[in-house]
DNA sequence: TTGGGTTTAGGA
DNA sequence: GTCCTAAAC
C-alpha cells in the first residue's frame, strides 16, 4: 500500500527520465538497419513467435502492441524486425539492456541526484541545478533558447499550431514575470532537454521526460508526449490535469486499489477523489493510503529522490509453463544451477565493479500439485545467507527449494510441477572505499602482495606479527558444510575438518563466536599499524555468509564462515572471473580458529559484537566512520 | 501460457 | 528478521 511522505517546504525541480522503447533501441543501435522500421523485441520463440517486450514506435503505428506474441504482430504488421532476446543457459539474458541503461544513467546522473527507478527510467532531483542556473544564467530571450528545450510541452500552455507553440514556449521558459516556481521549473526543464542532448550524443538513445515539482507529478507527464520529447507541469496546470486524468493511470492505482477505488467509491479520475473526506479515505483505506489518496488528490508528493545509481537486489528466473514444468528434483535442481550460475556471475561482477556485497539469498518457486488444478497453495519463499561461490549459492539454492518443497508437499505423496523458479540476492551494501582485506588485519600489510590464487601455503604467516591466522581462498567445493536435518525438520550446518582437505592441518572452527541470528556480517575493525588500539585507522572489512538453515530464530548454527574481501585492491578480480576463484573472498571456516582466540581480547569482542546492520544504513555517505555505517550491535 | 523477467515497496 | 502481496516496467 501506498504511503504519503512528508514534503518538503522548499519547491524542487523532479525530472522523470524515461528511454523510449528501450530494447528496439538498444537493438537498432547494434544492428542500425532497424532504424526507423516497424521492429519489435521478443524473448523466444518457439512458442507462438515469442512474447514481446518492447516495440518501435514505427510498429505501434501499425497497431503492433507489447501484449502480443510475435506470431500476432507478424499478422498485423506482415513487415515487422523480430529480434530476439540474447539468451545464456536456457534463459532470457538482460545484461546487453542492463550495460545499456547504466550508459544512460552515468550521463544522467552528473547534473544532481539521480535515482535508478527501472533499466529504462530515472528519477533526478534538479533543484540546486536549477537554483544555480536561475542565479548565474538565467534564461532571458527567446531567442536565446536553445532548440531541445524549446521544443519542451509546457502543460496547459494554449497554442494553435506547432509554430506557435514554439514560441510560446520560448516565452514561457523565460518570462520575467514569473513566479519563483516556475522560473526554476524552466530552468529544470533547459537542465533535462541538455541532458537529453548528451544522452542522445553520447548513446544513439533517445528519451522522453517529465518535469515537475515532485516525483508524482514528473513520473505521470514523462510519457505524454513521446518519444523523444519533454513536458513541464507548472503547478498553475496541476489541478486541471489531475481532474480528467484516469484513476488508473496514477502510478499505484494500476491494480486492484484503483479498482477499488472505481468499483467501491464510483472514483473515476483523480480529481473524483477531491470529493472524500481525509478521514473518509482512511476508513476505507487505513490511515497511511488514505492520507495518501488525498494528498495526491491535491497534486501533493512528498517522495524524496534517491541517491541511487545500482539495483538494490539481482534475481534471475525462468518460467516453465505448461508442458514446460519441471516434475522432478533433477530437473529442478539443473535450472536452479543455470540460474544461479547467473546470478553469481552479476553478484560477482556487482562486487568487482561496484565494492557491493550481497548478504540474503532468496528462492521464489511457484508449483502445482498433480490432480490438483488451481492448488490455492502457495509455494514459499526460503532465503538464507547468502555465500559467494556458484557452487554454493547453487547448493544453497537447492536446500532451500528442498525445504520449500517439503512445506508446499505438507508430507502428502502426490506429485508436484514448478512453473516458475527464480533465485535472488539482495541486503546489497557498498563496502566503503579505503578498507583493506581481512588478511591485511591478519596478516598485515605485506599480505596485499599475495598471488592471484594463493593457497595456504603461499600466504606465509609473518611472525613479525602478533596476529597469524591461516586464510585460504574460496575454492569452489572444496569445504562443504554438510547440514544435517533434525526431527524438527530444521536444518543446522555444520563443518568438519576433514570435508576441507586444504585445512587438514588445521582445526575448523566448531564455531566463531557468537556472530547469532545473522546472515552475513560486514563489519569495519579498526586497528593500528602494530598495536590495535593505536589511534590510527587502517580500516577491515569483513563480511561473513552462513549458509541455509543459519539464518532463522530457533537456529542454532554451530559454524559460521567469514568472507573477507579486500575492497582497495585495484586489480581485485578484474572482468567477471568465476565466482569461487575470487582470491579475496575467504570461509571462515578456512581460518584456524586457534588464531582467533589468540587475537587480543579487544578483537574477539569486536567479534563477538558482529551483527548485520538492522536497518540501511542511515547515510550512502562513502568512507564515511564504522558507526554510521553499521549500528552498535545488539548482544 | 497469465506477455517474461525483474525490481521495489509495504504489511503481517 | 522472514515471507507474502501488490505493482510497475
Amino acid at each position: 500500500m501506498p504511503v504519503a511522505r512528508p514534503e518538503p517546504q522548499e519547491p524542487r525541480v523532479i525530472a522523470h527520465v524515461d528511454m523510449d522503447c528501450f530494447y528496439v533501441q538498444v537493438e537498432q543501435r547494434r544492428n542500425p538497419e532497424l532504424r526507423g522500421q516497424p521492429t519489435a523485441v521478443v524473448q523466444y520463440n518457439d512458442w507462438k513467435g515469442g512474447g514481446l517486450i518492447a516495440v518501435s514506435y514505427e510498429a505501434r503505428g501499425f497497431g503492433v502492441k507489447r501484449s502480443m506474441r510475435g506470431d500476432e504482430a507478424k499478422r498485423v504488421c506482415p513487415g515487422i524486425n523480430l529480434v530476439q532476446v540474447p539468451v545464456a543457459r536456457g534463459k532470457a539474458d538482460l545484461n546487453l539492456y542492463r550495460s545499456a541503461g547504466s550508459e544512460v544513467v552515468a550521463i544522467l546522473a552528473s547534473k544532481g541526484k539521480c535515482e535508478r527507478a527501472s533499466i529504462d527510467e530515472v528519477y533526478l532531483d534538479l533543484t540546486d541545478a536549477a537554483k544555480e542556473m536561475l542565479l548565474q544564467a538565467p534564461p532571458d530571450s527567446p531567442e536565446g533558447i536553445f532548440m531541445e528545450a524549446a521544443k519542451s510541452n509546457i502543460l496547459g500552455l494554449p497554442s494553435s499550431d506547432a509554430s506557435e507553440k514554439e514560441k510560446n514556449v520560448r516565452a514561457w521558459l523565460c518570462r520575467p514575470d514569473a513566479d519563483y516556481e516556475d522560473k526554476l521549473l524552466a530552468c529544470g526543464a533547459i537542465i533535462v532537454a541538455q541532458l537529453r542532448v548528451r544522452v542522445l550524443e553520447e548513446t544513439q538513445f533517445t528519451c522522453s521526460a517529465g518535469i515537475a515539482h515532485n516525483k508524482m507529478l514528473a513520473k505521470l507527464v514523462s510519457g505524454m508526449h513521446k518519444p523523444a520529447q519533454q513536458t513541464v507541469v507548472p503547478s498553475s496546470s496541476v489541478q486541471g490535469f489531475l481532474a480528467s486524468l484516469p484513476v488508473k493511470k496514477m502510478k499505484q492505482l494500476g491494480g486492484k486499489l484503483g479498482s477499488s477505488l472505481q468499483d467501491d467509491l464510483g472514483v473515476e479520475t483523480i480529481g473524483d477523489l477531491l470529493s472524500f473526506a481525509e478521514e473518509k479515505l482512511q476508513e476505507q483505506y487505513g490511515v497511511n493510503t488514505g492520507t495518501w489518496l488525498w494528498k495526491i488528490a491535491r497534486g501533493i508528493s512528498g517522495e524524496e529522490v534517491e541517491d541511487r545509481l545500482l539495483p538494490k537486489s539481482h534475481g534471475c528466473g525462468k518460467t516453465f509453463p505448461g508442458p514446460k514444468a519441471l516434475k522432478n528434483s533433477a530437473s529442478v535442481k539443473s535450472w536452479l544451477d543455470q540460474l544461479c550460475e547467473e546470478l553469481s556471475e552479476r553478484i560477482q561482477s556487482d562486487l568487482n565493479q561496484n565494492k557491493r556485497i550481497a548478504q540474503t539469498l532468496t528462492l521464489h518457486a511457484r508449483a502445482s500439485k498433480e490432480n490438483e488444478r488451481d492448488s490455492t497453495k502457495k509455494f514459499p519463499s526460503k532465503s538464507c545467507p547468502l555465500r559467494y561461490g556458484t557452487g554454493k549459492i547453487q547448493e544453497d539454492a537447492m536446500k532451500l527449494f528442498e525445504s520449500g518443497l517439503h512445506e508446499f508437499l505438507e508430507s502428502q505423496n502426490t506429485g508436484w510441477s514448478i512453473t516458475s523458479l527464480s533465485v535472488t540476492a539482495s541486503k546489497i551494501f557498498d563496502i566503503p572505499s579505503g578498507t583493506s582485506s581481512i588478511l591485511r588485519y591478519i596478516k598485515g600489510p605485506s599480505s596485499a602482495a599475495s598471488p592471484a590464487i594463493p593457497d595456504s601455503s603461499s600466504v606465509p604467516d609473518d611472525p613479525s606479527l602478533d596476529n597469524n591466522v591461516h586464510v585460504t581462498p574460496i575454492h569452489e567445493e572444496q569445504c562443504e558444510p554438510s547440514i544435517s536435518e533434525k526431527e524438527d525438520g530444521k536444518r543446522y550446518s555444520s563443518i568438519s575438518a576433514k570435508q576441507c582437505p586444504a585445512n587438514e592441518e588445521k582445526r575448523i572452527p566448531k564455531k566463531l563466536p557468537e556472530v547469532k541470528g545473522t546472515s552475513s556480517i560486514l563489519k569495519f575493525l579498526s586497528r593500528g599499524q602494530s598495536a590495535l588500539h593505536e589511534k590510527r585507522k587502517s580500516d577491515v572489512l569483513i563480511c561473513s555468509p552462513q549458509g541455509p538453515g543459519s539464518s532463522s530464530e530457533a537456529n542454532k548454527a554451530e559454524e559460521h564462515n567469514v568472507s573477507g574481501q579486500a575492497a582497495d585492491r585495484s586489480n581485485i578480480n578484474s572482468g567477471g572471473e568465476p565466482s569461487g576463484s575470487n582470491p579475496w573472498l575467504f570461509n571462515v571456516e578456512d581460518i584456524d580458529p586457534a588464531v582467533v582466540e589468540e587475537l587480543p581480547l579487544e578483537i574477539q569482542r569486536e567479534i563477538q559484537g558482529w551483527i548485520r546492520p538492522s536497518k540501511e544504513p542511515s547515510t550512502k555517505r562513502r568512507g564515511s566512520t564504522i558507526s554510521s555505517y553499521f549500528p552498535p550491535a545488539r548482544s
